[in-house]
DNA sequence: ATTTTGGGCACT
DNA sequence: GTGCCCAAAATT
């Protein structure tokens, strides 16, 4: 009797043992479809071998269905979703799930219909048409993801089809991507990133797992000696992997890859088409596309023949997830290395203290590269005391910095002004009660989109039309956008809302290249990867955001944030100035800034982490417990609570509500675990939770080494 | 997660 | 007995 153990997919449901019917071929890592109930659901053959037939019964295996037309998942890939599955205490199917990403290309090759406007004149025209003809054009999709686009039900699309309006195009998804020649563009490295380069080149010859902290100051030419090894993998016919934190940095990296390849990368992120998400997955698995670039989601893509894994601006906690499987895109970047017996290079210009860490204690090979490429010269930095240099009211710029704008306004150069905290748009309230618009399923202020004239969550996308008067006060104009009071100019908005797509980030780094902003408003995205020769002047509109909030990271991330934003001005000619604008001068961050004193930060940062058993001398993890009933969700915390073990090693604290603790619809509460770095923390919390039961509603996450402690 | 089941209850 | 609602159990 052929038995095999599956993870199945649709369900909370742990691994399920099916019969392999005569004449068909599985081995582990085949992909299939298997009946469930009275459905059929897709899965993965994890183990094969030396089933003991205990449990369930012969007589109640059901027969697979189908092994599905693609490879099955190979063996690295498969160590990997195991060692994360276990790390981060997640569902094993979740963590197998995120390997096959695309429903679509798990049913073989062949092709995909999509639809685009011809252009013929509409005889008649609907006010569902009109919107439609409007809003699509230059645009090739499935009826479906159409639909999403303009807004209307696929029925007046599939109207529009009969009614010759739109047209089908016959897309096929095995279609091969254009060949990268790694001798296109051979650059021209300087002494020190030659030598640099010649390390790298060397390990992805070596085909061996070496781990790289690339640590090279913003502008030092770190992607030009990457792209070295790069080369040398696609090369030797290996594939390659670069994980970027934003999909808005794509862009760049692109242009710069095209320029050096000749052709651009094969990209994965979340906006990608159905159909391009199965040709970029299909050509993964088959080995034949040479690099993908992508986000964190990349990193489980089954790569048939891996030969090493790049990880740029690898200190972004963006690359930690933090709902679904909650994993660290860069820590299980170096495990996949591991498994693949290849090279990983984590590129930074201001590592994670973690990092750092790893290279300290030898297991990273640390690479430096201290100057800056071209000779431009670091950024003159400025403190500005915002106690002493007060900006107007309901503005956020101090005089000076008002001044400094104003000065390259004149002279025709770019400033960038830079706001460290999540979203840019303007909190609105009321002027005469101080009313605050709140989300109904988040506990979280609205803020306003003021060019759709509405107020939005960023946690759960409810919005509503801005309302006209505050609805205490009733007044109307009471409500006013507490905005930065920049000097007239043309101002460009760079948010993860305003740049959604590689394309509106393209269109921003051309306008921004041609001269056509004047001032540059952002958060975190324009911390890195732009390079604007006219651009002189950074504002950094409030150092100490998250300063006072007791978050572990918030004294790195203001350190790293500020360090990469300073690194934008002056990569011209012209020198830079950086205004940074801050209410604790004094504090150790502010200080090292000012002073251009790495070192001494990262010195401080690890004492302090050290006191506090942070990592990477302790270790944190946080259990959230959640439900939509906020009773509920409180006693199975308590529950939780009162269940915990004593250990001499280990420090539990809550449960207490979490930062935030209405998120969708859901009450969340949070316990926290400290414990010691040896101490096996993962068992601890495995033994702790698995005898216990929660009513249906519930849910329990564990999450290792949190990134959000506010 | 989704579907099936089975118990309790009102109604005929 | 039948229909209906809801909670609990099963899914290999």
């Amino acid at each position: 009797m052929n038995r095999v153990r599956c993870l199945v997919f649709n369900a909370a449901l742990g691994p399920l043992d099916y019969r392999v019917p005569a004449g068909m071929e599985v081995e582990p890592g085949s992909v299939v479809l298997a009946p469930l109930g009275p459905r059929q659901i897709i899965g993965v053959v994890w183990e094969a071998e030396r089933l003991p037939a205990t449990e369930v019964p012969e007589n109640k295996l059901r027969p697979l269905l189908q092994v599905l037309p693609v490879p099955p998942l190979p063996a690295p890939l498969r160590r990997l979703i195991e060692w994360t599955a276990d790390y981060y205490l997640a569902p094993l199917a979740a963590v197998a799930r995120m390997a096959l990403s695309s429903n679509a290309a798990l049913q073989g090759g062949g092709t995909v219909t999509e639809y685009r406007l011809t252009g013929r004149e509409p005889g008649r025209i609907t006010p569902q048409r009109a919107i439609a003809l409007d809003l699509l054009h230059d645009q090739q999709a499935t009826i479906r993801e159409l639909s999403e686009i303009a807004g209307v039900s696929d029925g007046v699309l599939r109207g529009m089809v009969n009614a010759g309006l739109l047209e089908a195009v016959v897309v096929d998804s095995d279609r091969p991507y254009p060949p990268a020649d790694p001798h296109h563009a051979a650059p021209d490295l300087s002494e020190q990133q030659a030598e640099v380069a010649a390390r790298f080149v060397d390990a992805v010859k070596a085909r061996e797992f070496r781990p790289f902290l690339l640590d090279g100051v913003t502008g030092s030419g770190k992607t030009e000696t990457y792209f070295e090894a790069i080369a040398t993998a696609i090369a030797a016919g290996q594939q390659v992997l670069v994980l970027l934190p934003e999909i808005a940095l794509t862009e760049t990296f692109l242009k710069r890859f095209e320029e050096r390849f000749g052709v651009p990368p094969v990209t994965w992120h979340s906006s990608l088409k159905a159909s391009e998400r199965r040709r970029a997955w299909r050509a993964v698995s088959l080995g034949v596309a040479q690099v993908l670039v992508g986000a964190r989601s990349a990193l489980f893509l089954p790569f048939a023949n891996l030969g090493l894994i790049v990880v740029d601006e690898a200190h972004e906690i963006s690359f930690k997830q933090d709902d679904g499987v909650r994993y660290n895109a860069r820590d299980v970047a170096v495990m996949r290395a591991r498994f693949e017996a290849t090279p990983v290079i984590l590129a930074s210009a201001t590592p994670a203290l973690e990092s750092l860490q790893m290279a300290e204690q030898g297991r990273y090979e640390r690479v430096v590269l201290p100057a800056r490429f071209g000779g431009a010269t670091m950024p003159d930095i400025r403190v500005l005391d915002l106690r002493i240099d007060q900006p107007e009211r309901n503005h956020w710029i101090a005089p000076p910095l008002v001044e400094a704008l104003k000065d390259r306004l004149d002279k025709g150069e770019q400033s960038l002004l830079f706001l460290n905290r999540r979203g840019f748009a303007p909190l609105t309230l009321c002027r005469a009660c101080g009313y605050r618009f709140q989300c109904p399923n988040c506990s979280a202020w609205l803020v306003e989109h003021r060019l759709s004239r509405r107020l939005a969550c960023h946690h759960c996308g409810h919005e509503v039309p801005t309302p006209d008067a505050c609805p205490e006060w009733h007044e109307p104009d009471c409500l006013v956008a507490c905005g930065p009071g920049v000097p007239t100019a043309r101002v460009a908005l760079v948010t993860s809302d305003t740049l959604t797509s590689p394309a509106k980030a393209a269109e921003f780094v051309e306008q921004a290249s041609a001269g056509a902003i004047d001032v540059i408003v952002g958060t975190q995205l324009v911390t890195k990867g732009y390079h604007f020769p006219e651009l002189t002047l950074v504002g950094v509109i409030d150092a100490d955001m998250g300063l006072e909030g007791g978050d572990l990271r918030a004294a790195e991330r203001t350190y790293q944030q500020v360090a990469q934003v300073a690194g934008r001005a002056g990569r011209g000619v012209k020198p830079g100035e950086v205004l940074i604008q801050t209410r604790h001068p004094e504090a150790a961050v502010i200080e090292a800034l000012a002073s251009g004193d790495r070192d001494a930060f990262y010195a401080a940062e690890a004492e302090a982490r050290r006191d506090a058993g942070a990592p990477p001398f302790g270790r944190w993890a946080a259990i959230i417990v959640s439900s939509e009933d906020e009773a509920e969700a409180r006693d199975a915390a308590r529950g939780i609570g009162g269940s915990a073990p004593r250990l001499d090693d280990v420090l539990i604290l809550g449960p207490a509500p979490a930062p935030l603790s209405l998120l969708r619809g859901r009450y969340r509460y949070r316990l926290l675990i400290n414990a010691r770095r040896s101490s096996e923390i993962q068992r601890v919390i495995r033994e702790w939770l698995e005898p216990l039961r929660f009513p249906p509603g519930v849910r329990v996450a564990v999450d290792i080494d949190p990134y959000s402690f506010v």
